[in-house]
DNA sequence: GTTGTGACTACCA
DNA sequence: ATGGTAGCCACAA
């Protein structure tokens, strides 16, 4: 509640993902109450410390794939947390059945 | 105060 | 179908 920042409103809307589903940024951003700002949740996400305990690996881009490049670790780490979640990845692409948990 | 940048999205060829 | 370009807004320097 304080702090107004955006940032904080982000975690929150990254935290209310069910496990399971996943959701694009956009959609996190429009749930969020801020549409168009899709750029800034990435953004925001770089940003989370290491115990950050936010799902983070459960936002995508709206392709439904990981916005990681496959060489990234940071793309092996996500596929390999979604996939610990029960959601199917198939190289960059996921799942399109877990994509968003709720329309 | 301005400038540059980005884990994006939408549109157009 | 794929690929490139433009628009977008908040944040850091």
């Amino acid at each position: 509640m304080d702090t107004s920042s955006l940032k904080q409103l982000i975690w929150h809307t990254v935290a209310s993902v069910p496990a399971g589903k996943v959701a694009s940024y956009g959609q996190i951003a429009r749930l969020t109450g801020y549409p168009g700002h899709a750029r800034y949740v990435g953004t925001c996400l770089k940003n989370l410390p290491k115990d950050s305990r936010l799902p983070w690996h459960r936002i995508i881009n709206g392709k439904g794939e990981i916005a990681f490049p496959m060489e990234s670790p940071g793309f092996r780490r996500q596929r390999a947390l979604l996939e610990a979640e029960g959601v199917a990845v198939t190289g960059c692409k996921v799942n399109m059945k877990n994509f968003q948990w709720q329309r």
